[in-house]
DNA sequence: CTTATTAAATATAGGTTCTAGATTTAGTTA
DNA sequence: TAACTAAATCTAGAACCTATATTTAATAAG
């Protein structure tokens, strides 16, 4: 491969040129010559050329509907190239504390496939059969051999570093990401990382234009995928964006997350009988109280419930100030799979921030992914890799020697 | 120039081939085809006429001594080639509040000269005035002319965007960074950046391999250049660093400065008269009540300045464990004037934050710019921009046009 | 049904750039 | 003075891309 800032060949520049088409053609699945002509300002033997060498590699396809699908068009018609999106797959892992979910998608980003099991146990070994189970799951569903996956994407709850591992000290963290890649060993490459980072990954792909903001899963703990500048920090261990410092922080006290305390305080309010009588929260069996059912008495006007969301309020403002103040960031998302529901403590907390900052004061919302973003993030993780380096995988064609 | 992700002919191929043997002779000023050869890949034949076009530009020069520098050799003797280090000049302002500070380097970031001023007032134009006599002192000195300056970068106590625009609606920031592009505007392209942020370029350069880290200006404000993953953080309007979210830090308190505190809590103490009357600091009248004067009375083992240095490294342990808690940084550098006298207080930080972090705990250490840590920052920054892209620069040759 | 028109595809020639290998050159060493 | 050595130079040759002319495959008009 190449040198770092070396200088190049001929035949580099050629595959610099394969690149940038094949870039083009996964933007944007069918293409014309011209299209590329304008946009890589190459001419069109050359274009036509580099068309031919991706149909040999198995990257495109020659499609004969120049004229049909295009508007009227006068003079020899233009041949259309389409991506193979088949030619090979990406697959997404959410590795949970409890739960697993996979999905395998194409290479235009369509999912084929999806599945979320349950994981019984925390334990390194149970996690990654679970993992491997999932991943067999979608791959049978989508029809796709392990042979024919490019890229397997795993988001697991603990810092990772650049290499995908893990510091050490902490046996959670390495039950946490106990060695994906040798599970998926005959599926392409394997990437690890930190779940809030690939959280942070979807929302980026999702806002064009948003190119420092946080992404704040805040279920059970509070952690931040933190993109500034338009690029993921990772920090030197992959500690970048773990929320231990509140315990320090006034009025946020600790890094438990809104889900987690939602049902906490409505827990110790319930038994320390400081619930009015007529509180929805009150009829409620203590095992229901879930942050859930707090944020809905909430927003059917009850008082007790109110006053938890407020407190949460007040306590995601500081949160979200932190990371403004510091990191400059423009928006803050809130993400997971309680953001949503937790619509009335984000309300709160931006009316807070409204006071706390001069214009213009930073954006606050809930993610619109739901549950699903870490697969997302991953699945935009092993695409913006797929974009950046095309040529590094090698195209499975059915019959075909790779 | 060129399109994004574009792809490329025959002629940019040559550019960049140029630019790779620059950018080689740009860190190894004297050089060989031979070594060239080994760092790139490329033929003799290539190299050498690579050195023709840069000899013919005027950013290299031939030189006789291939022999004589060198060990013994046999067979024909090899062309020498030398980096003309006065193709161009880089020019490095501090523009400080109260002072301005500025150099000259060559291309290879060899001082040439260096000067500085008190300036008489925080208006404006009263700082473009005086930063642009700094330069004009020094480029005297140096006996450059202004024509000859490829960059100009300066460095200002306000937040700065990747335009070198500061947030409006702060006057303060306005007057601190008032437009200094059109004060330099025939010494080639001008670049602005906040003070911390050019002191961090400036740690970088000097500790390889580190990586994350974070450079604490700690004099009257603290401010911070956050370096992550090898990058220099800035946010969407250049307020990564701002230290504001100490007010809600509890043992933080306030983003005053170390050398501010110090200060602040020796002459609070001198007014309550709590200072014991054997205390070093009894005896110094309140205007001399320095940072400086607090620092180097603990070193002597004053007890009531002990306590001030105690309470201040625990300030500064806080502000630590901020940045490293949630950026994951290897390192906090505390920079700035009084850095260096102020290592009681850092030793007492690093002892807090020995307790406070599991293995492996963060360093804390001081700068050893001292005072220069901005203007080499911005040289720094200069040299950094013109090994990225020197051909963006035409070298200056007497009775040659550009 | 033929002809004009149009834009894409193809073919041809030419220029740049790099590489590979043979030859020459400029020194040292014996 | 001759042998040796490594750099420089010279000569082909191959891989690219471009520019321009020619051909081709469609539609539209007469």
């Amino acid at each position: 491969m190449l040198r770092e800032d070396v200088a190049t060949s001929p035949q580099l520049l050629r595959r610099m040129n394969v690149g940038a088409v094949l870039r083009y053609a996964l933007a944007a699945q069918t293409f014309l010559a011209s299209e590329v002509m304008a946009a890589t300002g190459l001419t069109r033997s050359t274009v036509l050329g580099l068309c031919d060498t991706l149909v040999a590699q198995g990257w495109i396809d020659e499609v004969a509907d120049s004229r049909e699908a295009g508007q009227y068009s006068k003079g020899r018609p233009a041949r259309r190239y389409r991506l193979r999106d088949r030619a090979g797959y990406i697959v997404a892992v959410d590795a949970g504390q409890h739960t697993v979910t996979a999905a395998v998608a194409d290479l235009r980003g369509t999912i084929l496939a999806r599945t979320g099991h349950t994981i019984d146990g925390v334990q390194g070994p149970v996690r990654r059969t679970a993992a491997r189970g999932a991943v067999d799951s979608v791959l049978a569903h989508a029809d796709v051999r392990p042979e024919e996956v490019f890229l397997v994407v795993v988001g697991v709850p603990a810092p990772v570093d650049g290499q995908g591992h893990s510091p050490a000290g902490h046996d959670y963290w390495q039950h946490m990401n106990p060695g994906f890649p040798a599970v998926f060993d005959d599926c392409g490459r394997t990437m690890v990382d930190n779940d809030a980072n690939l959280a942070a990954l979807a929302e980026h792909a999702r806002n064009p234009g948003l190119d420092s903001f946080a992404t704040l899963l805040s279920g059970e703990r509070f952690g931040a995928g933190l993109v500034v500048d338009g690029r993921l920090l990772r920090g030197r261990h992959g500690g970048a964006g773990e929320m231990r410092l509140l315990d320090i922080v006034q009025g946020a006290g600790s890094s438990e997350g809104l889900g987690f305390l939602a049902r906490e305080w409505a827990v110790a309010a319930s038994k320390a009988r400081t619930l009015p009588p007529g509180s929805a929260l009150a009829q409620l069996p203590r095992a229901q109280l879930s942050a859930e059912a707090v944020f809905a008495a909430a927003a059917g006007g009850d008082a007790a419930a109110q006053g938890i969301v407020d407190r949460l309020g007040e306590r995601l403002a500081r949160v979200a100030q932190i990371l403004v103040s510091l990191l400059d960031v423009e928006k803050v998302i809130v993400a997971g799979a309680i953001a949503q529901a937790a619509q009335p403590v984000i309300d709160k907390a931006a009316a807070v921030l409204d006071d706390v900052f001069q214009p213009p004061v930073p954006e606050l919302a809930a993610s619109t992914l739901g549950a699903d973003g870490v697969v997302l993030g991953a699945l935009e993780c092993g695409l913006s890799m797929l974009r950046d380096e095309p040529l590094s995988f090698a195209p499975f064609r059915p019959g075909v020697a790779r």
